[in-house]
DNA sequence: GCGACTTTGTTCCTTGCTTCACAAGCGACT
DNA sequence: AGTCGCTTGTGAAGCAAGGAACAAAGTCGC
């Protein structure tokens, strides 16, 4: 399997996460790891590992592994993150301030560029060293940091208004934290967490352990 | 497909979302919804939504659609919260404050029945009402308010740790922020919820956009 | 320099999910 | 009562992902 093959979607999702664990190891002084010791770090199996990184071309040697830091260097490219990326974020309340402090984003190849509120109040504070400003600022701050990034962390009814004025402004991807489906252009992604969701998910699994073991007793 | 069927993963998930655009409806004092008014509130497609909810039983009228209180009941009941479920959350730093304080889980069946930490300072203070506790307390906790499900939003380092303790007192489902592999027991479900991950998947894509613009150029 | 051993990269097979297409069923209207 | 139109429920085909297994390719010890 060559480089020009594409991705699939699970594979990618995985890319991140053997990202992620290499960079845990980075202290360690390791110089090569085997895709049985990476894999069971990432809790995946090693096979599967192994077909995810075929897909960014073939680098290991055989009878040793894959050297640490070239594997890093390979999935960053892949994701895109060998460079910073701009990202902004909407919606400066208790999950916005949360984002916006935390430090995983920063190390993990990701800078805000820009914050971003309705609510006049917000507007003009400091969180994390970035400035908190109005949302009429948001197509010269995407235009002049080359933004292609946007997290919406507002209510679900701004929501969608939101999405629209950061589509407007020149974001192509969008990382939807708000309970609601928005609807962009074709050309645009979209991606969304939704906490209530998660749990959902599973409660419905208690829900059927519960089940079983009624019929046990 | 009668109701005792295995309900697929990618479903539940959905039957999730169903249920949040139902609730978003439930003032329009609408009585009856088709599956493809539904499919397309939530964003998916109608023949898809009609699968989904085929594994709950048949309970639609042809001609007409769904009644959206036997639906939201249906679904609540697959998901097992149609009675309010309780959650502990360890960690109260940035995110777990975001997420206390977060109103959707109790409108959509959640109750935070503890909130815990290690930090001395943080211990004492209330969050939205609750009381924040120390860890020796979750055993106590978990078994006088029959919690099932545990939220991690520590840093990475201490996420293991706390993860161990919630199995032993008697979760069974964690839903993990932190950025660590968990290893759980057998009969325990976790899901997990990196926030740079979803950034770096659409980091991907974005990188796919630009490649094939510079082909086009 | 050669053989044994280790680990990768890939092929094949199976499983699960999605999409399409349509028959069956229900209500409304005449 | 009968017909027409609409919408559900599902069978079957098509696709994507997961897992096992093995040949190819390299290292290390002798």
């Amino acid at each position: 399997m060559s480089e020009g093959r594409a991705i699939p979607e699970a594979t990618v999702a995985r890319l991140a996460v053997y990202l992620r664990v290499l960079g845990g190891l980075a202290g360690s002084g390791l110089g090569t790891i085997s895709s049985e010791a990476l894999a069971s770090a990432a809790g995946v199996n090693s096979a599967k590992l192994r077909k995810d990184l075929s897909y960014l071309g073939s680098f290991g040697t055989r009878g040793v592994g894959y050297e640490v830091e070239v594997l890093q260097e390979r999935i960053s490219t892949a994701l895109g993150v060998s460079e910073h990326r701009a990202v902004v974020l909407v919606g400066v309340g208790n999950l916005g301030l949360a984002l916006a402090g935390y430090g995983g984003f920063r190390n993990r190849g990701f800078d805000i560029a820009g914050l971003f509120d309705s609510d006049a109040r917000r507007i003009g504070q400091r969180i994390a060293e970035v400035l908190v400003r109005p949302m009429s600022d948001l197509p010269a701050v995407v235009r002049r940091e080359s933004v292609s990034i946007g997290v919406i962390a507002t209510p679900a009814e701004a929501a969608q208004a939101v999405c629209d004025q950061l589509v407007a402004a020149g974001v192509t991807s969008v990382l939807n934290f708000a309970p609601a489906v928005l609807v962009v252009p074709e050309n645009v992604d979209v991606r969304k967490v939704d906490l209530a969701v998660e749990l959902q998910i599973l409660s419905f699994h208690e829900q059927r352990k519960s089940a079983g073991l009624k019929v046990v007793l």
